[in-house]
DNA sequence: GACTTAATAATACGCCTGCATTAGAGTTTG
DNA sequence: CAAACTCTAATGCAGGCGTATTATTAAGTC
């Protein structure tokens, strides 16, 4: 955390650091693409123009390499926690919890912990255009693992037809992304119980008589 | 439809819509801030480099009249859901069936619908920075209405501390934004009719008793 | 038909963009 | 020491950007 940082080269990974974090910044307040690569090299204090370039190269790996910051952190706490759940056994409520809680802990990480959520609501709605961050999940993640588990705890249609689990991601994502632009964010643990409550909720919501018509009836299909 | 569009100047109303329904494409593709006024004007069709500000002024003007544009037909809908309901009686899931389907209707509309859920799925998230489109809502819209009515029908606590409505329409949208970003979308009705499920669900998930701890005792707060 | 106004077009300004090239510090390694 | 390497710096380029200014065209009004 002093200056040179230890690997060798003068302030190499000193300067990355810094170029990361200024493109956290910028990304999460402005949105990805509405950035220049000039602005985050300023805003990192970096007076040339090219320490960018040489880092990353392209504007999608400084994306992946902001969430791969991030997720060193997020990771090992899932599988801790889904480990817990395997060896312990759990219900529903435990499996929201191990989704929900890691990701929710970057609300009070002090360094791009709120910019990385805010990034990550940004890309689970856009995972398209100029970005192809090589991939926004990849296998053996904690989040796959999480939702084989959770597969047993809840209808097979509900997984098959009605893809729940990714609803349930993409909900967890939009609210912590809302959460962390919150500048005073109070009662944080409420706020943290009250989305496992609703992850929970989620993942068992019931399946209305009119759905269930639907899920059968093939044959029926005349208008929204 | 035609040619001139009727009110007097020359193609006045023609040209403006033309570049709305631009807007709509770049924006919803590429996100709001990432798209250059020119681009929009190119793919347009128009000539000019000025035509957009003559007609809206600035980017915001130009977000607002999208909105305005599609709530016209979003309103109505609703407002008709929400008088039936009032009339006879219904329960949670009409109220959410109120909320959803008449957004959910622009997946359906050929002109610009599925732009503009991806547009308010952006918005939804970032209601900040280089826009202020005067307000992403302004008092006696529909939705307003909708959140007064359903206030009687959740736990006061999940109104006032956990804003759960608010949770509610931020999900409605992230997913319907979801969804229109999907080039084939098959099984529209059931989609809709589990989208009105998961609404509901989220409306009426149980408060765990951590929750209610966290939400009766104010003394602990030690850690995250 | 002259006058006003709405709409489109054309062009020019200065700034910023991504990118390539080159040079120059400073370390490591033989 | 000197060569190799890593990293930062500086500069230039062609193109895109938002915006201001002005001209042109067409319709409505008296």
């Amino acid at each position: 955390m002093s200056e040179p940082a230890g690997n060798g080269r003068r302030g190499s990974e000193d300067t990355r650091l810094k170029l990361i974090r200024a493109a956290e910044e910028l990304f999460s307040e402005y949105g990805i693409g509405a950035v220049s690569l000039r602005q985050i090299n300023r805003h990192a204090g970096q007076r040339n123009a090219t320490a960018l370039q040489y880092h990353f190269g392209t504007r999608g790996a400084l994306v992946a390499a902001i969430l791969a910051r991030h997720r060193a952190d997020v990771e090992p706490r899932r599988h801790a926690l889904l480990d817990r759940f395997e060896a312990d056994g759990g219900d529903l409520r435990a499996l929201a919890f191990a989704l929900v809680v890691p990701e929710a802990s970057k609300l009070t990480d002090r360094d791009g912990g709120c910019a990385y959520l805010r990034i990550i609501a940004e890309l689970v709605q856009r995972p398209d255009r100029p970005l192809d961050p090589s991939d926004p999940e990849s296998p053996q993640e904690s989040i796959h693992r999480w939702r084989r588990l959770v597969a047993d705890w809840i209808p097979e249609l509900a997984v098959r037809r009605l893809h729940r689990r990714f609803s349930a991601i993409r909900i967890l994502f939009t609210e912590l992304g809302r959460r962390a632009q919150d500048p005073e964010r109070r009662d944080h643990e409420l706020f943290v119980s009250h989305l496992v409550d609703l992850i929970a909720a989620i993942l068992a919501a019931p399946v209305s008589e009119e759905t269930e018509r639907l899920l059968k009836g093939r044959r029926r299909g005349s208008r929204a």
